[in-house]
DNA sequence: AGCACGCCGACT
DNA sequence: GTCGGCGTGCTC
């Protein structure tokens, strides 16, 4: 007996099987799926078991496998398919996509060790009377029926009463000792909660889905904020175990609150498993092997959770479609919607993905009839939706208000005298630096790419890092003539402004500083939400899934910010999160506000935001979308170039992309080498090369031969990343 | 990834 | 003459 094996080698150019033979005394253990440890060369190496079979024809030496290393399969028939999915879709090796699949535990050649926790339960090995009689004296029949009562228990308690009399009892067998796994991470117990009463928006919604729930469907929700979306979801699921089958639940990371899994708690108590990354690694494994070992019938997590080895799976729902979240930014550069529809495939079950600001892809794809689209136009209780005041700050900066506007001072007062909360939302700046105008608020923009340029200080010049163009920086504003300059302002500076200005109210700050230790965020959260704090300052992390009914006042204080981040998605983005940032005001039964104060009053994005206005914003867009050909029209593929030497760097990449030029479908569009937005990382230069394309056989068997020539190469570096979210 | 092999320059 | 630099190639 020969298997092949698919060994774990960070390197990539090894994405190969090598064949080895099984001894006899293990063959009967081998299977598919399974992980075994193998000599290579002077080394020994875990591999996965891709293939067995009776004879090996090769003429090269064959090694036997040293030993099996689970007893139970790690990859099940589900997950090898779903792996060599992700090696085809995203370029990856095949080890490198099993890899991500598995918990950490799990990976071969892992360091960290980390073990199954078990613990000592102790049994009797007898009637319980025949147990009594054996006993010598009455702390041995005190712990008889300690056990007795409690069915089996842990070795723990009985030694509390007396350790010598529990180690008699075990000498003598009367009692046995048993070792049983047990998982570091348990959910807190809590009372069942009954399903809520659909309203009619929902019901609609919901019928449409359970028509079709034996179906290979693929839905949109599409619900303003406040819905309900997650009543739905909920049901749902209730529906599919019915039918004695499982779901999956992604949220994105940062939804993935305790709160949110309680609800899920409270409506289908233990049967749940939570994958996220506050877990340690032991806990991750822990839930995983729950999963596995079919004692949970729900996962919820976030986007590694889409490859929890559910059997039996009845539906996938993705609540919050748009986040980019589901996409993972390193490789393998999967997008856990794209396996949601693979693995729904197989299974042949729906999936349902739900957002207030769906992706335009995804809208598209609606349009064309590929989802089913599912609108929720009210709030449940009937919330109404808050009202939008766009704040010139234009107009503000004349009164030497750059950061706080008049309007939202009188807001903020009126808010707080009723007893009400503030959220204020300060959309950092981006990562790259832009010039804008502090006086009329002007960004230079590319001409042929409609993205903000990009701010080189040794040069004093502007580029686009899609195509290159380049322009002179003038002191002087194009625009209103004044004198330009930067202008950037961070939380904690906003935090003593407001401070400054309403010194009696209680103000919470929340970013990336306040919220690094590890329960922080759900602490400062508890205590907003009991009012502890009038104002809740904080970034975009404050935007999203948060639900306070006091809050009836949502102010925006800098829009721009993200508008003018050089990526053709900032408008979407800004949308995105301008509008789910308004969804927080007024969830109860007052009418919220929400101030948006922006230096470009007549902007398109910001006012169809003002209006709460989706489809205006989405044929917008898409019109900006199919004029300058990029997705939903046009697919993209980003190629990145890097290297320690620059004149190396910048060479290769010329002759990646002439390479492209003349290869490629002639309707396939080959951007630069441009100089990546981050151009110079620990000193290695990066360069990028931009597809667009739209029907384009010949593209991926080029880019796999590429991205196999440069594995050999090894001063400069290629990474192909398929439908990138940004470049 | 490791590790050997092998082909060139700089030394006791 | 030999020591050691790292570029290349192989591992069932």
């Amino acid at each position: 007996m020969y298997v092949e094996v698919l060994l774990e080698i960070k390197a990539k150019n090894i994405d190969q099987t090598f064949t080895y033979q099984v001894p006899d005394n293990m063959q009967k253990n081998i299977s598919i799926g399974k992980r075994v440890n193998v000599p290579f060369g002077r080394q020994v190496l875990e591999g996965f078991i891709l293939k067995i079979k009776d004879t090996c024809e090769n003429d090269y030496r064959v090694l036997p496998i040293n030993e099996i290393v689970d007893e139970e399969v790690v990859l099940n028939k589900e997950l090898l398919e779903i792996g060599k999915y992700i090696k085809e879709t995203t370029l990856c090796t095949l080890a490198n996509a099993y890899q991500t699949m598995l918990p950490k535990a799990l990976k071969a050649s892992s360091k960290t060790n980390v073990n199954k926790k078990y613990q000592s339960i102790l049994k009797l090995n007898d009637t319980y009377e025949k147990c009594l009689e054996l006993c010598t004296s009455n702390t041995q029949k005190d712990i008889i029926n300690l056990i007795s009562e409690s069915n089996n228990i842990c070795k723990k308690e009985a030694t509390a009463i007396s350790l010598s009399s529990v180690k008699t009892l075990l000498n003598k067998k009367i009692i046995i000792e048993q070792k049983e796994e047990i998982y570091r991470y348990n959910i807190k117990e809590t009372t069942k909660e009954e399903k809520k009463i659909l309203n009619d928006e929902q019901k609609v919604c919901f019928n449409e889905i359970r028509k079709d729930i034996n179906t290979n469907q693929k839905f949109l929700i599409h619900g303003v904020t406040g819905s309900g979306k997650t009543e739905i979801y909920m049901q749902l699921i209730e529906l599919v175990l019915k039918k004695d089958k499982t779901a999956i639940m992604l949220v994105p990371e940062i939804s993935l609150t305790p709160q949110f899994i309680n609800n899920f708690q409270k409506r289908f108590g233990n049967i749940i498993a939570v994958l996220h990354s506050n877990l340690s690694d032991g806990e991750k494994y822990d839930e995983w092997r729950k999963i596995k070992k079919e004692k949970v019938k729900i996962v919820i997590g976030a986007r590694s959770a889409i490859f929890a080895p559910l059997k039996n799976l009845g539906i996938i729902i993705i609540d919050e479609e748009h986040s980019e979240s589901y996409k993972q930014d390193n490789t393998p550069r999967y997008h856990a919607i794209d396996v949601a529809e693979f693995r729904a495939k197989i299974n042949n079950i729906p999936v349902v993905l739900g957002s207030a600001t769906p992706t335009l892809e995804r809208m598209a794809k609606a349009s064309k009839n590929l989802y089913k689209l599912l609108t929720l136009k009210k709030r449940v209780n009937n919330a109404l939706m808050p009202e939008c005041i766009i704040v010139d700050m234009k107009e503000e900066i004349k009164n030497n208000n750059s950061v706080l506007s008049n309007r939202l001072k009188i807001e903020i007062e009126a808010s707080i005298s009723r007893n009400e909360q503030v959220i204020l939302m300060l959309n950092r700046k981006g990562y790259s630096t832009y010039i804008s105008c502090s006086n009329c608020g002007y960004t230079y923009k590319c001409p042929n790419c409609d993205i903000t340029l990009t701010y080189y200080k040794t040069k004093n010049n502007l580029r686009c890092h899609y195509c290159g163009y380049t322009i002179f920086k003038k002191d002087k504003c194009p625009s209103c003539l004044e004198d330009i300059n930067l202008y950037g302002l961070g939380t904690e500076k906003l935090e003593a402004l407001v401070k400054k200005e309403f010194p009696d109210l209680r103000i919470l700050r929340m970013d990336a500083d306040t919220t690094r230790r590890k329960n922080s965020y759900e602490e400062l959260y508890k205590k907003f939400k009991n009012h502890e704090y009038d104002i809740l300052l904080g970034t975009q992390m404050i935007s999203k899934g948060l639900d306070f009914p006091k809050v009836s006042l949502v102010g925006i204080i800098n829009a721009d910010e993200a508008l003018n981040i050089p990526d053709f998605r900032s408008g979407e983005r800004t949308f995105d999160l301008l509008y789910q940032t308004s969804g927080r005001a007024g969830r109860s039964n007052s009418i919220g506000t929400v101030v948006i104060q922006t230096f470009n009053k007549n902007n398109y994005i910001l006012n169809c935001v003002c209006e709460q206005d989706y489809q205006k914003f989405y044929k917008y867009e898409m019109n900006i979308r199919r004029t300058l050909k990029y997705p939903p029209y046009y697919f993209l593929v980003n190629i990145k170039i890097k290297g320690k030497d620059l004149e190396l760097v910048l060479q290769e990449a010329k002759k990646t992309a002439s390479y492209l030029r003349k290869n490629i479908d002639k309707t396939s569009i080959v951007l630069g080498p441009t100089t990546s937005n981050i151009f110079k990382v620990n000193n290695i230069f990066r360069y990028n090369i931009l597809i667009k394309y739209r029907f384009d056989k010949k593209l991926i068997p080029i880019l796999k031969e590429l991205d196999k020539i440069y594995t050999i190469n090894n001063k400069v570096k290629l990474d192909i990343d398929m439908n990138p979210l940004s470049i």
